[in-house]
DNA sequence: TTGAAATCGTTCGGTCCCTGACGATAGGAT
DNA sequence: ATCCTATCGTCAGGGACCGAACGATTTCAA
């Protein structure tokens, strides 16, 4: 099952330095190497597909979330995107300059603000997702289907503990 | 071998919403939960951790590099770091802000400079890194050894595709 | 009904983070 | 000896990012 790979120089000198100090290993690498992939795919992706759009990693996501779930209010949208209230403001802000989304003021509650999906929005996230996916793909070719779902399912469990 | 694990309610709706677009979800549900794992537990030890000692992510794990492998030019430190050099510059300055980090001139090159952990900086670390290995150890323990293994084998498998 | 408490989105101050441009230094070629 | 080019670290500009504090609004209790 767990076939040969070799770790980078740099986990491999990091052990060793490390090693003889209690620490536990297993829990070092698997945590470690979910932010090297974390930043060098999301890297990777601003880079060799967001920029032509001039949209940021946080941007897409935003807008992602719009797609998906339609007009939301800043609170569940800035959850759902993983970052903070305030970093929302930002980057909506962004979206708005771009013209990807725009705010509109609740019905009801003078306090409350939605986030909509402009028709431009939709139409970019439309053919920026498909490429993303593809890229995604690209990413993770090396992996069966069954080692993609199980690498899926360990971060998930991993995601309970955290957020608990 | 693959127990059960339910899927957040967003990855299900999501799921939900794009199937039929010919989307690999597979690769879909590893890479997106590689994010949400990264941005989760970066939170959390910030939060948990790292604040008390007026640490950000960055300036943490520019630190651990210095204490790992000693004095290393600005150059080489922003690439083990993860992060570019205009960033390790305001990281740096942050570090030696916090008197945890100084510069040095290059003896021979005038161009290059060092940057090293103060005696202050190596302590801070020693105190913290152990912490910090029991929070992933604490963030994983729902994994079994096997698991993080293979978990970890996965992610280097990804991160040798995305930076060939 | 009116005052207190909760909740909303924004602003503020500070750091992080990138790309692109820059001045400085180094090194090889002529 | 002097260009030309490569490489170094930094700065500038713009966006992302957070916690804390803030005004505005709503809600609930007295």
């Amino acid at each position: 099952m767990s076939r040969e790979v070799a770790l980078t120089r740099e986990e491999r000198e990091a052990r060793a330095r490390v090693e003889g100090l209690g620490i536990d290993i297993d829990a070092f690498a698997a945590v470690s190497n979910v932010f090297r992939v974390a930043n060098a795919v999301r890297n990777y992706m601003e880079r060799n597909l967001l920029a032509e759009y001039r949209l940021s990693f946080s941007g897409f996501t935003v807008l992602w979330v719009l797609w998906v779930w339609g007009p939301k209010e800043s609170n569940v949208l800035a959850e759902e995107s993983g970052i903070s209230k305030s970093t929302l403001t930002g980057v909506v802000k962004t979206l708005e300059g771009l013209g990807f989304a725009i705010r509109r003021p609740h019905a009801a509650d003078g306090r409350r603000v939605l986030v909509e999906a402009t028709e431009t929005g939709i139409a970019t996230v439309c053919e920026i997702f498909p490429r993303f996916n593809a890229l995604e793909g690209e990413i993770t070719r090396d992996l069966s289907t069954a080692e993609k779902a199980e690498l899926a399912r360990a971060l998930r469990v991993m995601l309970h503990t955290v957020e608990a």
